[in-house]
DNA sequence: CATAAAAGTGAGTATTCACTCATGATTAAT
DNA sequence: ATTAATCATGAGTGAATACTCACTTTTATG
């Protein structure tokens, strides 16, 4: 695929999302798709045989190249749809839920809503993240989607729910992009800690937020009231 | 490089540490390194040619073959070195320092130096790091050194650490991995935002663990009652 | 300087792998 | 049922690439 096709797919992408992929929904399709995100996964694009993956999607080596004319396709055919399940949810739908709970809720219960949320979404879809988190570092078309139409929605986004705890009175006056980069590397973190030195985390995520949101909020430091907890 | 020589070749290349590199220090061994650094930094092991490296480096193609017979041998050859270099630094000799300064210190002072030294020893050697985290995805002797070798100890060392300024009173009761999580979260956490999204990062580093340190401490929280630091 | 050993070279090789295509199977249309 | 159109296949192909080796150049030794 070309660069100046990006926009192209991208808009195409989003309207037949809307239509629930009516097209290039055949069955073969999406096993490769899913072979494809299993294989890469494990071996990264460059390191994955387009041989393995029809074999792991049971489909002749010929029925990729019918859907895929190019192995980078299937690259790119599998993060377009990723970068609309989270973009569209998160900007979209979501956007408006959070700004209206962030108005009402504690943000001790906002930060634990935001954070669950978040795992859950980018737990489910580890492998695929992790192939988009990766390729982007060596592709500059899937670097240039990430960031356009992804980051900065996002942190303005991130932006807008600091500002409206702060207006409340919920956050200490510390520039906003602070806190925000405060609160997502801690979500960041405890994902790839989570994942790289499972050995560390016996405990159960939700568990581990409560305790992950008291520190951003509270902090580590010692104060003179007693909030213990163990 | 066959799984069971990495036990072997790890004594060998510590003690080739301390006696300064003596053997296989010819220069071009050194520029094929740097080169593969370099190239495999850019497009990842899979994606990158021999031929290149050579030209990067430039030697000729076969003087690589010379010093490492398989491609993968200067993947193992530059990552067990940098396992060396960042993991017996922290533990011989900036152990006890932490330590001891850990009793001395202001939880505050020493934060920052911690982040500050971990930041930079991670920032100069980020090409090879990031080589070094994504192959550990792919290949499961590089995924063995780096848990086996790396994380336990550094792991158990954080945790050192945050006992000791327990025991001064200068965290809260929290389960000190939690407590290190979170530390361990915020500095990993920055350092990917800020090379992800560098748009986000205007700021000076040296400046930014300020705030870090202060969030980490004290929470984003707003108090009523004044914070007390000792 | 003579000789041997070590380091360095790059054209050549064997293999691997993305991609093609001629043919067969399956479905749809008339 | 017949025809047409689409879907699926896997042996085959050409290009790419990790690695070899016969040879050249440099360094070390007496």
């Amino acid at each position: 695929m070309r660069s100046e096709d990006i926009e192209k797919f991208w808009e195409e992408s989003v309207s037949k999302e809307l239509n629930e992929n009516k097209k290039e929904s055949g069955e073969k399709y999406k096993r490769v798709l899913n072979a494809a995100i299993k294989i890469f996964s494990k071996r990264g694009f460059a390191g994955s045989r387009t041989s393995e993956i029809a074999k792991e999607a049971d489909v002749a080596e010929g029925t990729i190249f019918r859907y895929f004319p190019k192995k980078e396709d299937i690259l790119m055919e599998m993060i377009i749809p990723l970068v609309i399940k989270f973009y569209r949810p998160i900007l979209l739908e979501k956007n408006r839920k959070i700004l209206e709970k962030s108005k009402k809720e504690s943000i001790t219960e906002l930060l634990e809503t935001i954070f669950k949320e978040r795992y859950h979404l980018i737990d489910e879809n580890m492998d695929i993240l992790k192939i988009l988190c990766i390729e982007a570092l060596y592709n500059k078309d899937i670097r240039t989607l990430f960031t356009e139409k992804i980051s900065e929605d996002i942190l303005n986004l991130g932006l807008g729910v600091v500002e409206a705890q702060k207006e409340q009175g919920e956050v200490r006056d510390i520039e906003s992009k602070q806190i925000l980069r405060a609160g997502m590397s801690m979500l960041i973190g405890y994902i790839l800690l989570n994942r790289f030195v499972p050995s560390f985390f016996k405990s159960e995520p939700e568990e581990d937020f409560k305790v992950l949101v008291d520190i951003l909020i509270n902090g580590i430091g010692s104060k003179k009231e007693t909030k213990s907890e163990k």
